[in-house]
DNA sequence: CGTATGACGAGCC
DNA sequence: AGGCTCGCCATAC
């Protein structure tokens, strides 16, 4: 895939991520290419431009999350980063368990979905 | 060009 | 279940 730096194939990823489903950091980074880039990812989503849009194309990052289905922003409240991204989720319908996690099973986006 | 950094992940204990 | 360690990778300096 292209010359195309990883994080801009990262930000494409993410923004095709439908609303009301999740994706995972190390999801989106095997789907970029990158076999176990899932820093990259948060890196690059770390990187995202205040607007959080690429070429006019807005980058849903409050859908990706970790693999244990919570929500990651290291740490702190943040700024209220990590409540915006909770937020973000209840609001498109996703459930949120104790602790703020997610139901991979359920909500998780494209392929593998574990056969219960 | 080498070193440090992190919105992670899988293993272990 | 919860916490630590170590590995991975594109970037920034």
């Amino acid at each position: 895939m292209k010359d195309i730096p990883a994080f801009e194939r990262i930000w494409r990823l993410v923004a095709e991520v439908p609303r009301g489903r999740v994706a995972t950091y190390g999801q989106i980074a095997r789907m970029a290419g990158l076999v176990n880039g899932a820093r990259t990812v948060g890196w690059a989503l770390r990187a995202l431009p205040d607007r959080h849009r690429v070429k006019g194309r807005p980058v849903p990052w409050h859908r990706v999350i970790n693999a244990q289905g919570a929500i990651s922003l290291r740490g702190r409240e943040g700024g209220g980063e990590a409540s915006r991204q909770a937020a973000g989720l209840r609001r498109e319908g996703v459930v949120l368990l104790t602790g703020g996690r997610v139901d991979l099973r359920r909500y998780r986006w494209g392929g593998r979905r574990r056969p219960s």
